[in-house]
DNA sequence: TATGAATGAGGCTTCATTCAT
DNA sequence: TATGAATGAAGCCTCATTCAT
């Protein structure tokens, strides 16, 4: 791991746990074990460092959501695979969920910078919607509206999941949680 | 209006237009056309003011679901009925909206204060689960996930209606909405 | 009692309690049960009042002091009978003592106003002083120095023994005291 | 001398001069000719920057105290020694003397504190006063009435001499002051 | 290139004082 | 006359950023 992805690793650990306002330069700096000056070598500024690692983190999320995914099966089965993979992403990568959370809410990280980072991942899904929908099988609703339903359904159970783990009980399956999705988006 | 609401609302403003972080006591002051001082006659810290808006936001969000609300109608009418009070609210009032993002992230509020906030709708909503739920018409599952899930799906797709309003059509009905709601729980 | 009383008294408790730096009007007022505007009518500032209660403190001690000074006596008897005194208050009087320390240190008080309200005693001592020179039964010394010397060693006892207590035994009686003072300054 | 030491200076300086409650960090910044964030590298806060001046000022005063004692003289020429290097420190120090003065009087610095850094003076003293008790040549009273007593005498009349130096003559020597002292304490 | 001491702007909060009621 | 809400200057402290080493 060369010293840039150990500062952002650093600092994602720490905004992880203490929030963005409680996360200091020199803190970072320390927890990557480097000089706060060596970090302006790599980052222009904290906003930028903190911009790069809501890209990571978003990559990471999309890499993880499309693995395993094969264009040979139904869009119906694909999409199901896909938010299986995105449930489980949100729900055993605790600490990058709590960051996408903190980072979210940044407001020096623009709209292009989040579009620009889904785009990959709405690419698939709005052809596999696509084709869901010339199949009949899929409500002919928006691409946007359908996936950010579905995304938003499961991204907000993940996180009261991890906020408050005892409302809802353990026996929540993949298999439930993809059905609602689909059940949702499906004629 | 007094001036613990003048406070609030200046808060409310410019939280939504700036975020937390931009937002110093200094400028709400001067928003609510006050002193410094005179915020710290009707709220502790800082903190206790954002705290106060949370929960005001949230009782205002929770009291617009619920209106119009009639137990006469059979489960899945006041559903939808619920679902589309979530939805109307949260995108006409764009500024309670973006409000309710930014303080959702804040770490000062506890999860106790968030927890409380939402009990009142919550107890109607699993109610109206539970019912569906007895007369076979609503999956057997967590009324939490039931709620959270369809919650997160409405929220989420306000939220990016509002951010980036080209990427869905206008042509986005309450209909429609509560269509995949219902959809997505029912069996 | 009446208001400028109860002001002062409030402040005495207050600043004895808290310092002078955690004693704001505001909760002074509160104490004497008046507006904080109110104490502005009774002083002109907030250091008057400090300054006011200062004398009125030195007065207190000065009075004590004095009490049951007989003319008649000796010059010995007369001043062991006022450090005894004087000890007896500086040792009964915790409020009142711990007050004195909390304003000796106010660089506020001037120094005319410190001297002035030490005059009262000051001539007594000095006449008892001259006339145990002039007997040659006491060191032919300055009387600021003997009288100094004296009543420091006391104080700075009186105010070990409130802060300490555990250090010196409780088994300190008025005639040590004054046979140390009487003989530091006896020929 | 470095930075730290710079800054305990330029705070004696301030704080002797103009009381604990007027002068700011950002002032004892000025003196010390740094930025107000530099001093919050070298102290945790302002109370604790405060009390390690109060330690450094009374490690001061005891090595000044204790400065050329041996152990080979008896206690009476070893107290008088201590006395007399009190006096003259305290005399000749003017400004560490006025702020000892202001700590001293300062509630955040605990008792604790004050205790342990008046161990080393009082050993050696409680030790001297020991052996005069032993040798009949002292009063039999606790150590800390008979040290207390002769320090508090020396102090005052240290402090009044240095706030009015107009009243006592200037031909205080400190064989007078000694003997007072001395005279107290012997039986 | 890497460091971390230094900076100072800016945030939160307190409180003496004023003034409309 | 009495009140206490309002004010804003000023205090303490944090932290992004720079720069000499």
């Amino acid at each position: 791991m060369d010293k840039r992805e150990q500062i952002l690793e650093a600092a994602a650990n720490l905004i992880a746990e203490q929030g963005l306002q409680s996360s200091p330069v020199s803190q970072v700096a320390k927890q990557a074990c480097c000089g706060a000056g060596t970090i302006y070598r790599y980052f222009e500024t904290k906003e930028s460092l903190i911009e790069e690692l809501f890209v990571l983190m978003l990559q990471r999320l999309t890499i993880a959501c499309l693995e395993g995914d094969e264009s040979s099966r139904t869009p119906e089965q694909r999409l199901r695979h896909i938010w299986a993979n995105t449930y489980n992403y949100l729900h055993e990568n605790e600490r990058d969920c709590v960051l996408l959370d903190h980072l979210a809410a940044c407001p020096s990280i623009s709209e292009e910078i989040r579009a620009e980072a889904l785009e990959n991942i709405h690419s698939v899904l709005f052809a596999l919607l696509d084709q869901g929908k010339a199949d009949g099988i899929i409500k002919d609703l928006p691409n946007e509206v359908l996936a950010t339903f579905a995304y938003g359904g499961l991204a907000t159970i993940a996180k009261k999941r991890r906020i408050a783990p005892h409302m809802m009980g353990i026996q929540i399956s993949n298999e439930m949680l993809t059905q609602l999705c689909w059940d949702a988006i499906r004629t």
